[in-house]
DNA sequence: GGGGAGGAACTTGTATACTAGTGTGGAAAT
DNA sequence: ATTTCCACACTAGTATACAAGTTCCTCCCC
């Protein structure tokens, strides 16, 4: 019954990565790197570049970028090489979809089993979000979204879940972290976040879940926007208009530098 | 809009192996074995001997390995040894909520956006089941079982959601495989997939998703039975009676043996 | 000048060698 | 006979070497 210490972890706590070692420690590091957006999509990668800037032998990086692949994170073309996967718009719907059908469910599953703790948790992460809108502490209010998602799953009973929601998770905050700048979102997340919260107590299970839906899709919402404003990224959205797209030349193959 | 090929595909096309190659081969072999029960929980493997079994080297085996662990089939131990993972009663409990989550949803969905083909697939379907329970041919009923789900996914305009629930149902089928012996289950599966087809052929998305839930929970409700009936092959659920339990001494070490 | 053939340098896939750590069995001491 | 301890064999993790394939650039021929 001690699961209640998740609110103490640090925002990501290595238990993402899986494995230990130098393997796990170069997933982690480049999926932290790709969902911050500071690789983009369709950047090339390759698996001697990535084990000469970590320092490691080709084989733990290998290791990482199959899992990466296998959470599409990466797109490897044997023989010719490995990129950061274009958003695919699809993939990033279906993934919408997967996390509106769990993360729907568990909410109203949540309303039914409040406890006084749980109660405390919500609204102090409520609170703390508050001001991490007032400070604009976009990165800070991210952390603590997650960590109120969390918790409700757990609150659900499945605390386990929240991996699959993590993995799930992962297509869309690649989009999140392309749109995230304009600060009077984040207000409105917040209200969502509020609503959720007041009939997740109120124990409507029914008013939870469809708030949950609503808040979900809104921030599915901006996708349009971003794939129009930056068409390199994406991948079957727009028909492939190459007019100034940022990537598919990867790099000028910088003859043996270094 | 070609997607309704997948009708015509054979059961289990290579896809799911995903990678292709050596790695993809050992993937998709150790995959069948564990999911058809020929690989039992708990039983000990070694990177050594499936390579060799395989007639390859380690590195492609353990990059099988390395995906089937994150997929919660394996259990690797560093430095000490890689079994089968046992049935963890918690993690199939979570699957089952998780395809729960999902196939109610898409169920519901796919109500609202019958075409007479898709009719027509569903018919057809439930005729070639009715055959197989004639037959008594339970691998052959599986597999239409498992089309017939991944149609309704595919109606739901999510036809690639189903890799979301492969990955899910692989827990799921761990317990399947233990407890289908008796034909009679069968044609109670088969009266609820009637029951389902009927609501989504009439376009009753809420009953089609409730039939849909009650389907998925009776197949879930037989673990308790054979949680009791082979406690050796499970985790978390019965409290440890090492009595005559077949695991976790893997085997004599064999010294050098071949 | 334009086009085609060839080669160099890159990619990932696979095989092998080496390292570090763990558990088990057996020998030795009590 | 029992207990302690040590050595060996086996494990997965990592590093390196080799193989097969693709792309692109250059050089040569027309």
């Amino acid at each position: 019954m001690g699961s209640f210490a998740s609110t103490l972890l640090p925002p990501e706590p290595a238990a993402t990565s899986g494995r230990r070692g130098a393997s796990g420690a170069a997933y982690a590091w480049l999926r932290r790197e790709i969902l911050a957006g500071r690789m983009r999509p369709g950047q090339a990668l390759s698996e001697n570049e990535v084990a000469a800037r970590l320092g490691v032998s080709r084989t733990p990086v290998r290791e990482a970028f199959i899992r990466l692949e296998s959470e599409g994170l990466l797109l490897v073309r044997p023989q010719v090489g490995t990129t950061v996967a274009p958003i695919d718009v699809d993939a990033v719907a279906d993934g919408q979809f997967l996390r509106e059908a769990i993360e729907c469910r568990t909410t109203r599953l949540a309303a039914g089993r409040v406890r006084p703790t749980d109660a405390r948790e919500l609204k102090a992460l409520l609170r703390d979000q508050a001001r991490a809108v007032a400070r604009n502490d976009q990165a800070g209010f991210l952390s603590l979204d997650d960590r109120m998602h969390q918790h409700i799953v757990a609150m659900a009973g499945r605390p386990n879940v929240w991996r699959a929601v993590e993995e799930v998770k992962a297509q869309l905050d690649r989009v999140r972290v392309l749109s995230l700048e304009d600060p009077s979102w984040l207000a409105a997340i917040l209200a969502q976040h509020e609503a959720i919260v007041t009939h997740v107590l109120a124990g409507d299970g029914v008013a939870a879940a469809a708030a949950m839906e609503t808040h979900l899709r809104s921030v599915f919402g901006s996708i349009d926007a971003i794939a129009s404003r930056d068409p390199g990224y994406f991948r079957g959205g727009a028909p492939a208009s190459r007019s100034g797209a940022p990537l598919s030349r990867p790099q000028p193959p910088a003859r043996r530098s270094s």
